[in-house]
DNA sequence: ATGAAAGCGCTAACAG
DNA sequence: CTGTTAGCGCTTTCAT
């Protein structure tokens, strides 16, 4: 395996000519740059990025931290941090943590030791403190879920008002009895979703019925499941459902399906998220669409943006409710 | 921050002497072995990957190249991978060829440089002489999808033993009429999962119509979807279809259903790989389990000795065919 | 326009 | 058991 000097050797030049013409600088003559990717051509020369990032001390690569590679609902997000990356000559390493604070702590030592140059969390578990106590020294941008107030830049869009609209929608096409399927409130985009499901109803001058809003321990098909167990066992059944995530209403149509009962007819669904599997079910789910290929570029950029030592802004996003069977008609 | 000349400093040793105590080697006494621990804590010292990894010529990175991230097939391997690859200190770099030939390059050109120290590919449409030749200068392994005969090891299952399962199972619930939903027989699976269609077939004494018989560009939903359109518009319509990925079969259910038929009742339908939604549906589908996980860690492990300079043999795992719904009664 | 040389942070061979 | 030192492959001053 060659290396520059072997490359220098050859072409008659030294080193650091070698090392212009490579990093494309134009103080070199025509007619060196020549003999230099001669050389380069004759060697099958390729340069060793384990100097060049010792050299620069930077690694370039940006970690991203996911609780579950499973969840499709990251997978457009990261296309997007993807291709920016990759166009600023970054790569990605992908992190699972599964919420688990020691793998966080392994993924958390790549950084500290320059493996990573940077992080983009998506992790709604993370250890707030850890990642506060991290973003002293080192490039962190949160993404779709954030701790707010702790000084480290997010991306995301308005989860408020998202819900607002989810729910509204429902109660224009006739719905008054809408039953709430979130999650732990630990998560601030729990209690925001929350927030706005309430102010929905009290817009149209219906009460919040504690029975109604169900918590499910994970974001998962069987916790959908599970909970519309419950919901179909009510006496006085609600006649539609708001669940904060297409897999838990995904879960949710599989049961009422399960019940002999028909959706939208019976009970209509919405989700949140619009995973590529919510246009795929039968019948298709109508769900809050976020921008989650922007979120994915919004991201990449501000954290290579901080990487440079720039400063960055908090920046959210635009969602858009879009409508399908599971609440036609 | 700190580094190894500042600790050594502090700790009143030489530098040699710390690493030593950072690598674990035990020919430290352990008084010095404390005061240089010492050091560290009170330095916050961070070893430095990037001078360790020129200095062992490594990256401890391994590349995986999957044709996409959305295909949930994937995950369960990818998982199997990180697993090992963590236990060995070694992370992975996740790539997302598009089964385009200028993005592979983009990321054969990491290992190239240095920047990964092997690669997995699970990329079907990978350009198979560029890897042969990449494979005599660098640790390849081929996991799932593999050209045969070009002398890189791969992890796999018996393809055309699965098909055959797949459709005797068919048989053996009474149908005869059955379509096979393939993909372009330029992949060797496409080609061995055929020819397990027919073997069963003809063991029946039943012969194949290349009527019955459709290919698809992809294995996506919406493939499904058409191919299942023009199955249904046949004239002798089939009553059972195999289709070679679950996302087909997907595709095709909710294609059935649209129609206003019903599965298993009009149409059985069998899909493969397992992937978790295929028990999200309605009905659930039957379909061939790979060994993903396993499947994984297998590569991997290959991997890891290849790049240590063992030699490794291609490795064909179990399969399993899972009845659900979609096949019952 | 080009070259000499220092040095990024680390490991390991060698010497003691 | 510990220290000295060379060097992994590269970029970048500083001269010329």
């Amino acid at each position: 395996m060659a290396n520059i000097q072997q490359v220098a050797k050859q072409a008659g030049v030294s080193v650091a000519t070698v090392s212009r013409v490579l990093n494309g600088q134009n103080s070199v003559s025509v007619k060196t740059k020549l003999k230099v990717e001669e050389a380069i051509r004759q060697l099958n020369y390729e340069p060793s990025m384990l100097g060049r990032n010792l050299r620069n001390s930077e690694s370039r690569i940006i970690l991203i931290l996911i609780p579950s590679i499973s969840n499709p609902f990251y997978l457009e997000i990261i296309k997007g941090i993807e291709n920016i990356a990759i166009s600023h000559n970054y790569n990605i390493l992908l992190c699972e943590t599964d919420s688990d604070p020691k793998k966080e702590d392994i993924y958390f030592d790549l950084v500290r030791k320059k493996m990573a140059d940077g992080i983009i969390s998506m992790d709604p578990a993370v250890n707030v403190d850890t990642l506060k106590e991290l973003a002293k020294k080192y490039a962190i941008i949160q993404c779709s879920e954030y701790g707010g107030g702790i000084g480290i830049p997010y991306v995301t869009i308005d989860n408020e008002e998202a819900s607002y609209r989810a729910v509204k929608h429902l109660l224009q096409i006739g719905h008054t009895k809408i039953a709430l399927m979130n999650t732990d409130e630990k998560f601030l985009y729990a209690r925001e979703r929350k927030m706005g499901y309430q102010r929905a109803l009290q817009d149209h001058g219906i009460s919040v019925k504690n029975e109604y809003v169900f918590y499910t321990q994970d974001l998962g098909f069987e916790n959908g499941q599970q909970a519309m167990r419950k919901i179909l066992a009510i006496d006085d059944r609600p006649t539609a459902v708001f669940a904060v995530s297409d897999l838990l209403a995904i879960g949710a149509l599989k049961e009422i399906n399960a019940a002999g009962l028909n959706v939208p007819g019976d009970m209509a669904v919405i989700g949140f998220d619009k995973i590529d599997f919510s246009n795929m079910t039968n019948p298709t789910l109508t769900t809050v669409a976020q921008p989650m290929y922007k979120m994915g570029t919004a991201a990449a950029k501000m954290l290579i943006e901080k990487i440079k030592g720039g400063n960055v802004d908090s920046v959210i996003l635009d969602f858009e409710l879009v409508i399908r069977e599971s609440t036609a008609g």
